[in-house]
RNA sequence: GCGCUGAUGGUCUAGUGGCUAUGACUGGGGCCUUCCAAGCCCUAAACCCGGGUUCGAAUCCCGGUCGGCGCACCA
């Protein structure tokens, strides 16, 4: 068994994760989280929300998980999204159908699939692997696709990332923000993808969580008020260049910007919050790397993008987190398609008086010499030069009619002008998380087995535990009253009720013997375990196990929730606990 | 989507054309038990689905589903 299966196995069997649609037989690409495993995912989501949403001030926004067809068509997925394929029916390669014939015909990406087939049988293609006979030529989009409304209704897709929905959102976020650049927004919800051959396990699902912001900044002014936090974080970076000799790099966050391996300190600066975030979710820091995507595999929209991967014991390095530089990319397709400016008005920090020539003609006049005409005639003054209205008689083009004007119909100046401001489209810094490859990856490395000595006179014994970060742990703590007795059960209960009230999710377990019982909390990661036994009934003091070193403190059952929720959430270390044992 | 390969209680697993399908762990109930998977008793729980061959299929054949690996795909 590898450290996948022993993960994986030991996830269905405590309730992380279940294939979904199990019941009746199950199918490819999605996966239900059990009940310590959403627990697990909502405390991650819970950390990016501190990270993003309050610390960043990114607000949270929650849109639709179906969009209309017009999003991702100005999104470039209902075209740059599908693919025409066409497979051997031979040996059963798959072949862009296109690329098969772009020789052929000039225009191959403009076919239909059924021309392509025709192009296909006429010029008498065959596979280029077997040389055996092509099938028909089909659509492949990675969208779902379905219908809003009865009958024809419109075409819908489910949404194959999150970003579209602030994008959208646009000038309603710059308005929210009151128009200052840099604003943000985040989402963290389900995108679909209707992948081919969904593997991996979570790895690659069909549906999937995302945890996206897209931040609005200004294009000509990249730094970062924030980047000190980072400058002197070190990181391992995969530059381009650095693959070229295959070797990961660290460096400081400052010099990776001032000698030009990240474009510029706002990218960087997400770098820095990014591997700031695995770490403090439980990822370990020296499987971890930032890569840099190449020229030739990055969007074409995009001026630089860096991947966070973690490194798996059976998949290598996965790609969790994509931090691009999209640039004016998305708004400028949006604002096409939908025929709105999607800008922001910058002001200048102080005025620009700005010299222009300004032509103003005379409507009055214009009015009763062109009728409805009059306002191209208008327009076709605007454009012509000083010279060309110092002329005694004025010559126009109106509705492809030359005519000729008195010159009196238009008054022309130099005027100075004070400008205050401009319209600019920002550009958009996208950190996006796979959720689930992140949750994956914590319970990867948070997956311990050593051996431990038990009861005297014992052979040495394999100990599973997860040792999760105290944060994300879905079970926080466990009250374990020593034996089955009803003296014990009844203060156990009681403490049972005070971690409730401080809002620490707790196990109550006494069934089994104790050893049982903190092997079981060791193996869903609880970090601490509280034991009630017969000095308990004396003194009211219970004892506070650790998960990771296996040692006891004692502590007065008074206030004992405040502890625990201080160890958790705080700074306060187990050994301040109580008296060690 | 193609090729190879596998599928037996919750988990891991034995097994074979023919008995009531093996075992361990786990779970539940109980006895016992004063701190790290102890012991004893009881108990629950499985042959992936559909067809075919056969007197008889969990076993053989075909198809499907799911998992793994390789190829392709991963905007």
């Amino acid at each position: 068994m590898d450290k996948y299966e022993q993960v994986i196995e030991l996830a269905k069997r405590r309730g992380f994760l279940w294939n979904s649609f199990e019941l009746y037989g199950g199918t490819a690409g999605f996966y239900d989280y059990g009940p310590l495993g959403s627990t697990l995912k909502r405390r991650i989501e819970q950390i990016w929300r501190e990270a993003y949403v309050i610390r960043e001030g990114f607000m949270e926004i929650e849109s639709p998980t179906i969009g209309i067809e017009d999003v991702f068509v100005a999104s470039g997925h209902v075209g740059g999204f599908s693919d025409p394929l066409c497979e051997c029916k031979d040996c059963g390669e798959a072949f862009r159908a296109d690329h098969l014939v772009d020789k052929i015909v000039a225009v191959a990406d403009a076919l239909s699939d059924k021309e392509l087939d025709n192009v296909i049988t006429e010029n008498n293609i065959k596979c280029p692997e077997c040389q055996g006979e092509l099938g028909k030529t089909y659509e492949f989009n990675l969208m779902f696709r379905t219908n809003i409304g009865p009958g024809n209704g419109r075409t819908g897709y489910m949404r194959p990332e999150t970003a579209q929905g602030m994008f959208v959102n646009f000038l309603r976020l710059a308005r929210f923000y009151r128009e200052k650049l840099p604003f943000g927004a985040t989402q963290i919800g389900k995108s679909y993808r209707n992948e081919i051959s969904p593997r991996q396990g979570v790895i690659r699902l069909r549906e999937f969580t995302q945890a996206e912001a897209e931040i609005f900044i200004d294009p000509n002014d990249k730094k970062h008020p924030e980047f000190s936090r980072f400058a002197d974080k070190e990181v391992s970076l995969y530059s381009d260049d650095a693959q070229e000799r295959e070797k990961v790099e660290k460096m400081t966050l400052g010099e990776a910007v001032e000698n030009g391996t990240i474009a510029h300190e706002f990218l960087a600066y997400h770098i820095g919050l990014t591997d700031h975030f695995l770490q403090r979710i439980g990822i370990t820091a020296d499987k971890m790397r930032f890569r840099q995507h190449k020229k030739d595999e990055m969007a074409h929209y995009a001026i630089d993008c860096w991947d966070a991967e973690i490194e798996t014991d059976r998949f290598g390095w996965v790609e969790v987190v994509g931090i691009a530089d999209r640039t004016d990319y998305d708004l400028k397709a949006h604002a096409a398609i939908s025929n709105t400016e999607l800008s922001i008005y910058r002001e200048y920090s102080e005025p620009r008086m700005v010299t222009q020539f300004v032509v103003k003609p005379d409507m009055g006049k214009l009015g009763p010499l062109f009728k409805s005409k009059a306002k191209d005639a208008a327009n076709a003054l605007k454009s012509l030069s000083r010279e060309e209205l110092e002329q005694e008689n004025i010559t126009i083009m109106v509705d492809g009619e030359a005519m000729t004007v008195p010159r009196d119909v238009v008054k022309f100046a130099e005027e100075t002008v004070k400008i205050s401001g401009e319209n600019i489209i920002p550009h958009v810094i996208e950190p996006s998380y796979g959720i689930d490859r992140i949750f994956y990856a914590t319970m990867e490395h948070a997956f311990e087995e050593e051996m431990v000595s038990g009861k005297e006179d014992s052979e040495e014994e394999k100990r599973i535990v997860m040792k999760l970060e105290k944060e994300v742990a879905p079970v926080q703590v466990a009250i374990l009253p020593l034996l089955t007795r009803e003296e014990l059960i009844i203060p156990a209960k009681e403490i049972e009720k005070q971690m409730k009230d401080r809002g620490i999710l707790v196990s109550y377990d006494d069934s089994g013997t104790i050893g049982r019982r903190y092997r079981r909390n060791d193996e869903i990661g609880t970090p601490y375990s509280i034991t009630i036994d017969y000095d308990t009934l004396e003194d009211n003091t219970v004892t506070i196990r650790d998960r990771d070193s296996m040692k006891q403190v004692r502590t007065p059952v008074e206030g004992i929730a405040d502890i625990v929720y201080e160890m958790i959430y705080g700074n306060r270390k187990f050994e301040s606990a109580g008296q060690a044992l």
